[in-house]
DNA sequence: TCGTTGTTTCGATAAGATTCAAGACAACAT
DNA sequence: ATGTTGTCTTGAATCTTATCGAAACAACGA
């Protein structure tokens, strides 16, 4: 039960803030439906976006530290990161009182 | 382990976007410190923004479902709601894969 | 080398969010 | 009634975010 720290607050800010919208949601709720991780290109076909939409969602759920990128082969596959949402969760059950 | 619905997604949009602000962060961490509630005039001592932004950003919070607001004597008393972060936190479990 | 495929960056526009001054309200005290 | 105190709403300025076409880049195969 320790004090929140300003950094911190920050990430759950940013982490908060990459939660805030269904498109990237949904890119959330695809990569946990394929077991954790799946490609750009699969994205694609589920989100009625054009490419670099995309690609903007994919960069802020990657920068708030939700999901991962790593080389696939030709390809870019995208992992989601647990740690990150243990964090996050650890912060909200924090804020409540009980 | 059910599956998620558009009105759901709606929701926790709605609550991750109430949390994506720094000064709601910290409202909702004085209202957790006071033990789950507090009146209106304390938020503004404790946030450097006018009494108009204070209000806005507690009605986010309050559409949010994440505090409630009750009348206490002559002024307002707000209150966290557990429900909501327990809701939100369930998905937000649902959203990792082990 | 030249095309093909998958992805990112740039530039511009559209849509949403934040902020505050000013005005409006509601409840109580004098 | 009149004034005071605490809160909400309106309206306008500013800032941020989302979106897409077009161009750029990177990696691979023919």
């Amino acid at each position: 039960m320790g004090a929140v720290k300003i950094q911190d607050l920050k990430q759950i800010e940013k982490v908060s803030k990459a939660l805030g919208d269904k498109h990237r949601l949904n890119i959330l709720l695809h990569l946990t439906k394929k077991g954790g991780c799946a490609a750009c290109s699969e994205i694609i076909d589920i989100i009625d976006l054009a490419q670099p939409s995309i690609s903007h969602h994919v960069k802020i759920l990657t920068e708030a530290g939700l999901i991962e990128a790593e080389k696939e082969g030709r390809n870019l596959k995208y992992t989601l990161n647990n740690n990150i949402l243990d964090d996050y969760i650890n912060f909200l059950e924090r804020l409540k009182n009980d």
